[in-house]
Parts: structure tokens; C-alpha cells; sequence
DNA sequence: TCGCGCACGTAGACCGGTCTACGCAAGCTA
DNA sequence: TAGCTTGCGTAGACCGGTCTACGTGCGCGA
């Protein structure tokens, strides 16, 4: 018998000797380049299909391109990414890239490395989702690399940008609050650590919320608990908001997650929602739609920021040099956990 | 204003000019290299430094190797997968190797799609994670590139393979039940589809719940939904298992989304939970700690499962070509789903 | 008929690493 | 002292693509 004989892979040089042409005559007609005739091009197709050729990704990396997406988010665990996912996967198919993930965890270190890990291996662009790494940083990596950043509300010439508008979202969260007659309403946040370049976006939200206090007369009702996103956070915050004296009837948290943190919070105590407490979220997580939770909150279409990052990467990769930045209008969801308040 | 000069990255050649040694020398280094002297490691090692020089993954690729670890999974929106991540990268970190990953989605044609793309980009090993592609497509890959199968119960001396102990997390489960009192028990399994070769999880678990059923005298209690391991599967089988007289007094549901979907037709019916019904999933996902779902259900060390994979890649990549087989022994998280019935 | 531009192909350098084959010096044995 | 091994380092081929520079043939206007 045998060894079972590792087989070498078909290259762009076998092509080529089986369609009787040059290598670059076949680079020419994968990448469709310039100066093929129909002729050429119909039997270098014919000889890859015969062959079973696919290039190789690293030798195309060393000169040309890599036909790679590299996406960097801090965990893989979250339903929303696995949207914008689909939605940027859809787009790039069809010009022949692919997008690999990798995990950036929650420390910055952590992130530069995964960051470093894409660069060195070539990818063509990078999305960033609602990454660490300062605004310095990111303009260094744009400067060398075709880079989109999502989620975060600081723009820069040298990257594009996809955010939800995040001011609109709360409005409608508060609006629809305050429509169903709430007056004391509390607020969970993510407090921001000294020295680490502040992410907006959950300024804007806390923003938002006092603002549109204080445009109802409220003023002297706002209640922000500054804790974190986490469930955990809102647990805690939960907390610091029910021993206030009297109690908020409503709690409209940053996030989806520290909603489901208030949610345990309330269980715990024996309070119902939206019996005794209303409450709301953002995000639109797929939890937040289970009867069990019935989270009024607000929705963000994933899968159309994953599409108009896929373009937008592609633009750029095509020589694109003006920044461009997006605004995704979300859409409230209302379900069980708000009501009147009793 | 001078252009905004694109930088050359740094390569190999300038470090080995500014240390005054050779490519091949610095190349040594980099690799821990036979045959490098003390002093020439740290000359080499100072000017890697001062460069601030990292290799490029394409060009070690097409000669030697990659570093890089390739992971396929459907979907990343899932927090079991974030957990085997975080092992995996644990493991993989000090030897230099990184791990990107890559949805397959739903279907063997995109899954097929993305497999080849880590093939393409040269990754050392693949991890796949309960892939539908089918046996003899697997063992194919795995000749050509390391491999570890993650999920699946079909052995191949072909490729390593980690699972978890479905046998004894069911027992687990059933005994749990029965301890309780309930004999009515109903299981919510993956139908197969024809032709499609068997993941045979599923099965597993089914014929582990007849098995204990059986051993328990419960024979003709034995009653199946066939339905899928999603919440809207779930859903289905619960109606289904609903519209039997005398329904249930609890049931077994093979994935913690069919659970939920269990959870989200009782609450329909207005059905309270454990009180009318016990419900067990499998899996414990994050959703199952909630305070709000408290699901009964199965725990697998993601984490273990993890770094053990990472270090039979490594294994693999090392040069061993017997097959390694791991089984994950699972723990049993009783929450408030499931009480004796009344 | 000449000159020119255009369409189509090809040869070969090149990308940045790895790896093989080999040179050289020092130490050890016979 | 010759011969052999061992340790350390280098030159240059090589991986599989892309890209530049150039050659060739053809049509067309002057």
C-alpha cells in the first residue's frame, strides 16, 4: 500500500500549461483584468474548472491583494454581531472577499494584538465594532489600511463610520415613556474610566435622557445610575435607583443587558413589571423578545449596517480617499415590560 | 505640505541590515531556529525591537506556516462558541498562533464556501465547530490540513474530535426529573432529513431519554416531538406535546432554544412554569441563568473544551498523526424550571 | 506605403518570508 | 597532523501569485 500521498495543490502555473498560456494570461482572467479576448478567457475558465484551481490567498497577499475583510469585535457571543455579520458577508460574496473574525476581548491590550494579528495578516480592510483602542490609534491603522469603525461616535476624516443614532433612539424610548404618563424615570449608564478616550455613545444616551426631562418639565426627576452596559451593571444600578425615595416608576436603561440586570434586580425584590416598574432597554437583543423578558426597546438593523460596511470598505479598497460616515435610524419596539404606570 | 507618505513596513531585510547579520539569521531567531548563538539572538532581538518589526503572515505562509488557527461555526451570535473561544485562544497565544474564525451559516453550500476560505488563507489547522459538511468531505480536509471536530459524534481516525458527554448530561436530566416524581416526561429532539448524513447528537439524547425511561418503567410514557433545536422548534414540539391527553408533567428539551421555545408556548397557554410544567434544556446558555427563565439544563465547560482543542491542534501541526478523542464530561444546573409535579 | 495606436499576450522581476546546501572555524580523535 | 564532527552563519533558490515592460499583429488615416 502506499502512503496516502499528500497531494500538492493545483497552482496557477498548472492552469496555465493545461490552457496553454502564460501564468499571467490566468492571473489576468481570475482578477478580470485588462487586454483578454473572449477566446482566452473562455479556455482559461475551462482549465480552472477542469483543475479545481482556487488561488491562494497568501501568495495574492505578497503583491496584490488579499481578498480578506478582517472584522474585530470583543466577543463573538453577541447575537447583534452575527447580524451585521450576514448583512456584510451578503455584500462581499459577490466581488469574491471573505470576512474573518477575531476576537479583541476587553482590554486594550488584548484588542492592539488582535488589531496587530489582522494587519500582519494582510486583510484588505478592517471593521471595527465599538472598539477600545484610541482615536490616535485608529488613525494610524486607517492611515495603512481601509478602515470602517461602527458604533462609535467619533468621527475622523481618515476612517469611515457607521453609528446608530443614538440620540433619535432615546428620544423615542423617553417620548413613549413619558406618553404613557411616567414622571419619575430613572436612568443606568456606563460610567467612563478617567484617561481611556471616551466612547460617546452612552453619553449620548444619558444626554438624550436628561434633555428630554427637562423639555417635560422633569428636571428634578432625573436619576442616572453611572455603572456599566453589563448585566451586572445593571444590576447595580437597579439598586442605587429603587432606594431612592420614592422609587422611580420606570427605568430606562443604556443597554438591553442591564436591562435584563434591572429585570433580576426587580425579581429579587418581589417587584413586578411593569406592574411596579416599567422598563426599557436598547439594542433589541433576542432576548429582549422572548415572552419571559418582553423587553420594550429599541432596534437597530444590524444587518443593514453590515451591508453599508461591506460597500463602504469596498469603495474604499477601490481607491476611495473621503471619509464617509453613516447614521442608522433605529425604530422603537414596544413589548410587555412598559405599561402605565399604577 | 508633503503627501501623506503610505510608510514601507519594516521587513525582515532591514532587520537583518540594521543587526548586520543575515535574512536567514534573523529568520532563525524568529523561529527559535537550531543552530543561533547567544549573542547573535540578542543582537537580532534588539533590532527586532528598535524596528518595532512584526513578520507578515502571507509570506510565512507560502513557505512555511501561517500561525494561524482557522474556526468554523454557523453563526457567531452564540456564547457557548465565545467560551470554547476564549480557551482556544488561551492555549494558543504563547506558542504565537493566532485564531480567526468564519461563519459557515446554515447551509453545506456556505458552509463549504468558508471552509474553503480557510483553506485558501493557508491556516495551520482548522477547528470545526458541529459542522454539517459531510464525513467523508471532513476526513478529505483533514488530510490536507490538521483538523478537529467539535460537536459531532462520529469518530474518524482521520481528525481529533471533542464532545460533549451527551449520554451522561441526558441521564443527568432525566434522573434529575424523575427524582422529582414525573412520570409523563416528553422530549423535544432534531429531526434528521433524509439523505443529509446524521449529526448523531441529537440522537443521542433522544434514545438516552427512552433508555431511562425504559429503565424506569416509564416505557409507555415515552412520547417525542421530532421537531427542530431551535426556539421556534421548540415551540412547535411543545404544542405538539401539549395537545396530548394527559399531557406531560415535564419536559426534556434537547437544546436550551427549543426550551425557551417550550417556555414561550406554556406562557401562551397560560401555563405557569415549574407549577403546570418542569422544563430542562441543554446546554446552559446565558439566557438560562436569567432570573426571568431559570432553566434547569446542562453545562458544558466551554472553556476546557477550548484550550483542549488548541492543544491537539498544536499536536497535530507538531507532527502527530494519531487521532486524538476527547468527551467533555457535563454537569447538571438545577434552577427554578423544574419542581416536583403537583 | 508608412506611421501610429490599440488590443492582446508573454517573460521575468518582485513581494517577504523559509529552507536547503554549503562554507568555515574550532575541538576532538586516532 | 590528518580527518571528522559539531556549531554557527550565509547565499540563494523557492513558495505562488501579481505587475511592469515590452513584443507582436492588425486596422486605419495621411
Amino acid at each position: 500500500m502506499v502512503a496516502p500521498e499528500r497531494r500538492r495543490r493545483v497552482t496557477i502555473s498548472d492552469v496555465a500549461k493545461h490552457a496553454g498560456v502564460s501564468k499571467a494570461a490566468v492571473s489576468k482572467v481570475i482578477r478580470n483584468g485588462y487586454g483578454v479576448s473572449e477566446a482566452m478567457r473562455d479556455r482559461v475558465k475551462r482549465a480552472i474548472d477542469e483543475l479545481g484551481y482556487r488561488p491562494q490567498a497568501a501568495a495574492r497577499a505578497l503583491r496584490g491583494r488579499s481578498y480578506t475583510i478582517g472584522v474585530l469585535m470583543r466577543h463573538i457571543g453577541i447575537p447583534f454581531y452575527a447580524e451585521i455579520m450576514t448583512g456584510l458577508v451578503e455584500q462581499l460574496t459577490e466581488p469574491g472577499y471573505q470576512a474573518i473574525m477575531i476576537q479583541g476581548g476587553t482590554h486594550d491590550k488584548t484588542e492592539k494584538r488582535a488589531l496587530d494579528a489582522l494587519i500582519d495578516r494582510q486583510v484588505d480592510g478592517i471593521l471595527m465594532i465599538a472598539p477600545l483602542v484610541g482615536r490616535t490609534q485608529l488613525e494610524q491603522v486607517a492611515r495603512e489600511i481601509p478602515t470602517l469603525v461602527l458604533g462609535r461616535h467619533d468621527r475622523s476624516p481618515a476612517y469611515d463610520s457607521i453609528v446608530d443614532d443614538d440620540r433619535t433612539g432615546s428620544e423615542l424610548v423617553m417620548e413613549h415613556l413619558i406618553a404613557r404618563g411616567h414622571r419619575r424615570i430613572g436612568h443606568i449608564t456606563f460610567r467612563q474610566e478617567h484617561g481611556r478616550p471616551a466612547d460617546q455613545m452612552p453619553r449620548i444616551r444619558a444626554e438624550t435622557y436628561e434633555r428630554v426631562m427637562r423639555d417635560h418639565g422633569l428636571a428634578d426627576e432625573i436619576a442616572v445610575a453611572a455603572t456599566s452596559y453589563s448585566e451586572e451593571g445593571g444590576y447595580r444600578g437597579a439598586r442605587e435607583l429603587l432606594s431612592r425615595s420614592p422609587r422611580p416608576t420606570a427605568i430606562f436603561a443604556g443597554s438591553d443587558e442591564a436591562a435584563l440586570g434591572v429585570l433580576a434586580a426587580l425579581h429579587e425584590d418581589g417587584l413586578s413589571v411593569p406592574g411596579d416598574m416599567s422598563v426599557a432597554g436598547y439594542d433589541n437583543t433576542r432576548l429582549a423578545a422572548h415572552p419571559h423578558i418582553a423587553l420594550t426597546t429599541v432596534n437597530q438593523d444590524g444587518d443593514v449596517m453590515g451591508r453599508t460596511a461591506g460597500r463602504l470598505l469596498l469603495e474604499r479598497i477601490e481607491g476611495r480617499t473621503s471619509a464617509a460616515h453613516f447614521s442608522v435610524i433605529p425604530r422603537l419596539v414596544v413589548r410587555r415590560s412598559t405599561a402605565s404606570p399604577s
